[in-house]
DNA sequence: AAACGACGCAACCGCCGTGAG
DNA sequence: CCTCACGGCGGTTGCGTCGTT
């Protein structure tokens, strides 16, 4: 039984197969189709590779931000995942999940986390004072507790939300800060970033990354009362 | 230029669900 | 009900490529 790669004549005895037959029993369509492959790797050929209608190259940003979208909401469900992205397989969306997407979420939380420790306490003194959220532009309150995990410091995060200053000042400042560090990111990986702001948990995707002065933010704040502080869509550069 | 590590992706492996006998 | 074969799925591996030192 051969292993590895598919050889462009094995391809083509697959496809032609499949095309003219169907696959009736993946296990017997070896032995018909004249090929040293067991079933299970025919199968796997023909759904990721040959089958017709699939979509190659690079994914966009549109398909990065549903394939995260989705995957917050079925987790590592792939198939599910990859009948909502026409033309993509569910290898494939693993594969781009795992090499790309995974950093840009959750998953180094602790490494950005960590980087991010150092620069709060350079930036502690922008929380003292109090503010009301709900008089804040662009930012709307709802009540769906977040689907990720709660933020590490439960009663800091929200005090220190409320405990926020002068409301414009606040906001100036935290636009600033993430400004900053969409620009610092999207240098690196323009697609999507989450990262944890030093007082709450953030969310930050960058799109349209072309030029910095393009950068548009998508910030969600995770406070740990359950609420969902959402700010979009905003332009980082009408703040300056 | 060579060695090394990181990364991306194709492919395989093993488990599980399902349906037929 | 039990067993078995098969397909589907997600985790993992292995290899080629590219960038860095």
């Amino acid at each position: 039984m051969k292993k590895g790669e598919w050889s462009a004549e094995e391809d083509d005895k697959l496809r032609t197969y499949v095309q003219k037959y169907g696959h009736w029993n993946w296990h017997q369509l070896p032995k018909f189709a004249r090929l040293k492959r067991c079933g299970k790797s025919c199968r796997w050929r023909w759904m990721n590779y040959l089958r017709p209608g699939l979509k190659r190259g690079n994914f966009t940003e549109e398909e990065d931000a549903l394939i995260i979208k989705l995957h917050e909401q079925f987790g590592n469900r792939w198939s599910t995942i990859a009948k909502s992205l026409r033309g993509r397989t569910d290898n494939e969306i693993k594969n781009h999940w795992h090499s790309q997407l995974k950093k840009s979420t959750k998953g180094d939380e602790e490494e950005k986390c960590s980087s991010w420790q150092s620069e709060a306490t350079q930036n502690e003194n922008i929380c003292e004072g109090e503010a009301e959220s709900n008089s804040i532009d662009h930012m709307t309150l709802g009540s769906s507790p977040p689907s990720s995990p709660s933020p590490s410091s439960s009663s800091a995060s929200m005090s220190s939300l409320n405990a926020v200053g002068r409301l414009e000042d606040t906001r100036f400042l935290i636009w600033k800060y993430m400004k900053l560090k969409a620009v610092e990111i999207s240098g690196v990986n323009p697609l999507l970033q989450t990262i944890h702001h030093p007082w709450k948990r953030v969310a930050l995707s960058c799109h349209c990354l072309k030029t910095i002065c393009t950068v548009t933010i998508l910030l969600i704040c995770f406070v740990d009362c359950g609420h969902k502080i959402d700010f979009r869509p905003f332009d980082a550069d009408t703040m300056y």
